[in-house]
DNA sequence: GACGCTCTCCGACTCGTGTAGTAGACTGTC
DNA sequence: GACAGTCTACTACACGAGTCGGAGAGCGTC
């Protein structure tokens, strides 16, 4: 389960984004959150991401009041995981842990995530002294 | 440095990664190791693809022998590199600890890489008492 | 009830990427 | 020195993604 790889251009994904940040939202409004992102983009051309959204099933709409409200139906959860997934397994085949490593190595982390993280791997170490995969 | 962002297409990266992970190779190697991970291209398409990455500058090309060798330019650390800061900045606006977290917490670890993990924290903790990026 | 605004639907165009064929150059062998 | 095999260079084409415009439908307002 959750293997799939979901097929977002880049565009797409910015359109996703808005509603995940924003939560629903009808053309309009996208479109202007993406101008405030800087994204100036042409009305029927965000119009055109949200059906494709939609055709593809990652995001549903209802039209409850004047115009169509898209709603995020993919989360951004999942997409991190399986864009992940496709990174790790195009560059590392597969091995995640290299991966994490060379993040760990190469970014910043506020405390706040450093904590978060020791937490994590605490965890990882309790919960992998004997249970199977 | 090292922000940019590197536009490799996902064949063009099957490419690349064999120049990673057999070292240079001409045209009809690079065919051949494909062919044995199950990637049937003919041989001319395979040459179009080191091509474009010459011209891209992520390869270079010597003709000591018959046929021109081929060698990775750019390295996967770089890649690697380029293609998390786009997720990160892409689904979560730059917060790479956030990314990590989710990898964390969803991947699996070996106990060499929870080791190497923790040590890299460690280290991170130590560097993050004063000093400035 | 006509005007104007906003929405949706559909079509269209461009560019990059994936894929490959053909023509001609080169090299080694009999 | 002619032939067979291999290489390179150039060209081509389809498809998806990104981008947008125009035609027509709904609705509110004077």
């Amino acid at each position: 389960m959750g293997d799939t790889t979901y097929d977002l251009g880049k565009a797409e994904l910015e359109v996703l984004k808005v509603l995940w940040d924003h939560g629903p939202a009808a053309v309009r409004q996208v479109r202007q959150h993406l101008h405030e992102a800087g994204r100036k983009l042409a009305y029927t051309t965000v119009q055109t991401f949200l059906t494709r959204l939609e055709q593809k099933g990652y995001v549903t709409s209802d039209k409850t009041g004047f115009a169509y409200v898209f709603r995020a139906k993919l989360t951004r959860e999942r997409v991190t995981h399986s864009r992940l997934k496709n990174l790790v397994q195009q560059l590392y085949d597969g091995a995640a842990g290299q991966l994490v490593l060379q993040l760990v190595r190469t970014e910043r982390f506020t405390k706040e995530e450093r904590h978060e993280l020791q937490k994590l791997i605490d965890m990882l170490d309790a919960k992998n002294e004997g249970p199977k995969p």
